[in-house]
DNA sequence: CAATTAAGTGTATTTTTTACACTTAGTAGG
DNA sequence: CCTACTAAGTGTAAAAAATACACTTAATTG
């Protein structure tokens, strides 16, 4: 091993960068974002957004700015993943990844081609392509997490408008959990934890009785919280 | 910034390190263990185990080599914890650290004051001393991690010996989610589960009716969660 | 052999979860 | 304007799970 007197730790050192797993919903099935990589390795392959991580920022502020670099979006949840760190993951050399995962609005944003990016496009969990790196590793584990985490958590609302109906709630728990939910089970759980403020506005131009919306209430819940109440469904 | 054309990514990288917040458990409160360093920074202050990551090994292999080097443990339940990147979380350089939460038999294990430590030592809970760098902020996150996970997964009897009494299993976890539980309660759900194996084997030498010992069937878990079942407490 | 200690055990009550079907409001099309 | 269509919205009964609770038994000690 070769020493530099520079440092607290002389030796060699793996580079470290960050990867995102970005899950966004418009109705349907649970999307993920991808982009294809301009560059090698894995050139033309659909990739996780990913960076280096500056000397001047966290993990957490890298996959912000990466975010917003090769996709345009800011202002997401986001929360740390996993570390994966296996010695052979890039195979131009020693890189470890702090992976997070990000829940975001799609309506809310234009997706962008950034930097060192072809473009940027969203896939169903169902249909995803061949990832580059060991991105399937990862993709595997955030859904995993996101399942395990919806249940307990109120982080599904991340993924849908301010407002929303409970249909469009409860259909969105469907297709993260990948199960049917009783209609008036779910109304009856979701309504009696009072976190969700009923607003005086309904769907307009449906051809059927117009739902109601709602608004998940921040305030409720960190009150709640604080009193001991765990959110769960 | 200064280039170095030997790297995919040519500028200068953090340090990367791992850290360990190990649990022990001998019947009355849980513990933790702490080694007192021997070198500044924080020389002779209390500080988890912890070193720099070699180019050769995972992030997971270097906290378990660690543990050996410092404490003498080896082969104990380990998991990613969180990766900590403050910028000036170490007062020398930029490091970012991956920290694991290691489960461990006390009984079974010798403490042995290893490189670079004065000593170690179990510490309850409760009585922990002020810690170096942001380790107070990694054990809070790693007892947050347990409390929320040992109510889903049957990782307590990691913490006990091989051969355990209800009463034993009971206490540990009162101990861990800090609040009392009825005992018959108790019995009725884990029993219940099919996961515990009844052993020919009563305690031996105790001035009352002598407690039947258990073990874990890992095997009927596996078996078990494959079929769909979700271990809870 | 009496006292002490924790092990071991069952039931009734309350709470939570589940299963299930019809009426209503809003538009579209004839 | 009337009919057809669609999804919104709503309550109750049955089953399952969680909780509360107290006495008998076995083993040692003195």
């Amino acid at each position: 091993m070769k020493k530099n007197r520079k440092y607290a730790y002389e030796y060699e050192r793996p580079a470290l960068a960050t990867d995102c797993v970005i899950f966004g919903f418009d109705g349907g099935e649970l999307k993920l974002l991808l982009i294809e990589r301009e560059k090698e390795p894995f050139k033309n392959k659909w990739a996780l957004p990913g960076g280096f991580v500056f000397m001047e920022e966290t993990t957490e502020e890298c996959a912000k700015r990466i975010l917003l670099e090769k996709t345009g979006i800011r202002h997401m949840f986001i929360e740390q993943l996993y570390t994966f760190s296996d010695t052979d993951r890039d195979p131009r050399e020693r890189i470890v990844s702090v992976a997070y995962f990000a829940l975001v609005n799609k309506h809310q944003y234009e997706l962008v081609a950034g930097r060192d990016t072809v473009q940027a496009e969203w896939f169903e969990l169902s249909k995803l392509p061949k990832l580059a790196f060991d991105h399937s590793k990862i993709v595997k584990t955030a859904i995993q997490r996101l399942k395990g985490k919806v249940s307990y958590q109120p982080i599904g609302f991340e993924l849908l408008d301010e407002k929303f109906t409970l249909t469009q709630l409860q259909t969105l728990y469907e297709s993260i959990l990948e199960s049917s939910i009783d209609k008036r089970n779910f109304r009856k759980k979701i309504l009696g934890m009072k976190l969700l403020k009923p607003l005086d506005e309904k769907e307009q131009n449906v051809a059927r009785k117009a739902a109601q919306f709602f608004s998940f209430d921040k305030k409720a819940y960190r009150e709640l919280t604080q009193k001991g109440f765990h959110f769960e469904l």
